[in-house]
DNA sequence: GATTCGTGGTA
DNA sequence: TTACCAAGAAT
């Protein structure tokens, strides 16, 4: 018995590899094979910068960004020096701003107690800012080489339909890291990582799999069933709830008025357009304006929608001139330019967007 | 352990 | 339009 499963995983495992030998699938961070054959190997800050601008994030929207901060900052002691606030505008638009604080934190960690280099160990890599089991594990492997089991959704994905495991997500997450865990072993480890999150990826994907092109399918109890996509089970998710809001364009000249946003929670530590609270119930236009950062004559420019991960927002928004209205001081407004607006997150651009014609 | 935290693409 | 989803981490 013990015998017929090790030889199945072997099996697996050696198809699985043959594939993505075969794919050469081209990523901004990836060495190539041809690179490796000539001797390049992977850089520990590409690969941990890859991975956490990946993480919760597409393919196609962390490129270009990836290939930006590794042209303005080649070396993990180039971003340690980074200030914070051009950091969070080379972040902006890609979402979750924790990580880039993370990112800067653990840059410098890495730059004054680590001499400049990565920790060479899964351990030493999860005691980093923002490095949690997953990028930890994935860092070791395809960094340095160690047999770490690397999970992701791709990876909690395939194992759900290789077993057909019924239990839903996420309480099912324990049991598909420790069938992961099984597959791992010291050949390839990083190579075997990646395989499996390619194929999550670009075969086993969430709908439509392409279980005709998939080199496990021989061995997936889900294709077995004749139901693959319905796995993974998971429970269903709650309604997300509105909130509504006000921003406000106040601009003088060619500049705007933004604020400096508090160093944690939302948007934490971004720049934004000064906005009423966010709240359950809808403002008027008597209460729009009386939550203005000062007295002015607000005029009205619409309202857009943003859907952040747990509500949805709908945000009016007011642009007034302050041009001959010298008095009212509303406080400490970071002026800028029109053009430094791609330093605000999406939902900030989007109402500013709608003030245009002011603009 | 449940919540909080963005954004853009796709069915 | 709605709902789901993508190489998760911190609290």
């Amino acid at each position: 018995m013990k015998a017929s499963v090790s030889l199945d995983r072997a099996a697996l495992r050696s198809s699985l590899l043959a594939w993505y030998d075969r794919q050469a699938r081209t990523l901004a961070w990836r060495v190539s094979p041809d690179e490796r054959r000539a001797g390049v190997r992977s850089d520990p800050y590409r690969v941990w910068l890859s991975e956490v601008m990946l993480q919760q994030t597409t393919v196609p929207h962390a490129t270009p960004y990836f290939l930006s901060f590794t042209q303005r900052w080649p070396t993990v002691s180039d971003l340690a020096a980074v200030e914070d606030g051009d950091l969070m505008a080379a972040w902006a638009g890609l979402g979750y701003y924790a990580r880039a604080r993370n990112l800067l934190a653990c840059a410098r960690a890495v730059a004054d107690q680590h001499g400049g280099v990565f920790p060479d160990t899964e351990e030493g890599l999860r005691a980093l800012p923002g490095v949690g089991a997953y990028t930890a594990a994935a860092v070791a492997a395809i960094a340095f080489d160690r047999a770490a089991n690397v999970v992701d959704g791709n990876v909690e994905r395939v194992m759900s339909r290789l077993f057909a495991v019924e239990t839903p997500l996420p309480d099912a997450k324990p049991e598909l890291k420790a069938l992961a865990g099984d597959l791992v072993t010291d050949e390839r480890p990083g190579d075997w990582a990646q395989a499996l999150m390619d194929l999550g990826a670009t075969v086993c994907k969430p709908k439509g799999p392409l279980c005709d092109r998939c080199p496990v399918s021989a061995w997936c109890e889900a294709f077995k069933g004749g139901a693959p996509e319905t796995y993974p089970r998971k429970t269903k998710k709650g309604d997300r709830p509105r909130r509504h809001g006000v921003a406000y364009v106040l601009t003088r000249g060619d500049a705007v008025a933004l604020v400096r946003r508090p160093p944690k929670g939302l948007l934490g530590g971004m720049l934004g357009l000064p906005t009423s609270e966010w709240r359950a119930t809808p403002y008027d236009d008597a209460e729009a304006v009386a939550a203005a950062p000062i007295a002015g004559a607000w005029r009205d420019f619409g309202a857009v929608e943003h859907v952040f991960t747990h509500f949805s927002l709908t945000l009016r928004v007011f642009a007034a001139d302050k041009a001959g209205n010298g008095g009212a001081n509303g406080g400490d407004f970071v002026w800028t330019p029109r053009e430094g607006l791609s330093a605000l997150p999406s939902v900030f651009l989007k109402a500013a967007r709608a003030a245009e014609r002011l603009l």
